[in-house]
DNA sequence: GTCTATAGCATGATAGAC
DNA sequence: GTCTATCATGCTATAGAC
């Protein structure tokens, strides 16, 4: 995954700022034009078509999601591999907001162009977490079932952090979830 | 909240359906009218604009949410209290899938003319769950975040379920969901 | 209350100069 | 490789007949 710079990169960085904003539909190749300081003609030069520009957006931005959980977890198992790969959700969440509200919301979307690439990317993603979960319950055919569930809490929790108490810290959010998924909820 | 019947409801029930599919932007107001079989003239003479329309529909969305988690919680407290709103999240879910994608994807765009309104009932729907964990935790000052991260939990974990193996019954769905929050991810 | 027809505008995409 | 200018299309919304 060569890192994308010059004038690609402003394009993508102004799309996925409009887009999480105003949904990709919502987000006209002249507002991104405008918003990275080119030339309309350029973005088209650069990106061959408005769905090649968010495909590759979308999954530079899953892929990666998919390779910080493999490096978080790294040899760890149990709740420190969960807790690990918490906070790493959380990191790039927070370092990355526009593009993990783009990614909550079309991550469902199943009539796209790009889906299935994009779901070929979020099943790498949620492997990590489904490694974790059979390694403390070989026998449950559910592993997978409940890594959505767990990533799905991580990413709306830290969203919800960032747009409605964005005062609180990385650690104060990773310890609400952590608690939450010890069980203590109702405990 | 009067029942919605007729020409209205054709055409809210066109609009959630082609939405889900292919976000708000990306429906016409033509696409609406066919999939509800009126005329364009029609549909605007039912609503007033594209964004009444929608604004309609998902605070109407959105207040069935709610509603159905007051009514589930009742008089209970912990935990089953927790399992009879998860288990009402996925019914709702289940009977009214592309709702649940559109609020899905709609719940954290900021920018909206009807977002005020939207999150005003979204907080009343998080409320009930506030009510159960600070019921066991009456000095913690996260309630709140934690309420989100639950309903994330519950209504990604729905539609995964749906989309990626709708072959498993709701009972299997909320066993996985409430397993994962009592803690026993990594036990 | 529902229809058809159309105004008026914004958008995705391309052509061609520099 | 980036620009300006433009085309063709498709969109929201309205007017007016029935």
């Amino acid at each position: 995954m060569a890192r994308v710079t010059g004038t690609k990169r402003s394009i993508l960085d102004a799309a996925v700022e409009l887009a999480s904003l105003n949904g990709i539909t919502g987000t006209t190749m002249e507002d991104v034009a405008v918003r990275a300081g080119v030339a309309k003609g350029s973005v088209y030069y650069n990106f061959s078509s408005k769905d090649k520009l968010f495909e590759q957006l979308l999954l530079d931005g899953v892929g990666t999601l998919a390779e910080t959980l493999r490096e978080a977890r790294g040899t760890k198992t149990g709740t420190p591999a969960l807790r690990s790969m918490v906070d790493a959700i959380l990191e790039l969440v927070a370092s990355n907001q526009p593009m993990a509200k783009l990614i909550a919301a079309e991550i469902f979307r199943t009539d796209r162009s790009w889906q299935s690439p994009l779901q070929l990317v979020r099943r790498e993603a949620l492997a990590e977490f489904v490694a974790v979960i059979q390694h403390a319950h070989p026998d449950r055919p559910d592993a997978e079932l409940m890594a959505g569930t767990v990533f799905g809490a991580v990413l709306v929790g830290g969203i919800e952090w960032l747009v409605f108490s964005p005062d609180r810290s990385l650690q104060e959010v990773s310890d609400s979830v952590m608690f939450m998924l010890s069980g203590n909820l109702t405990a």
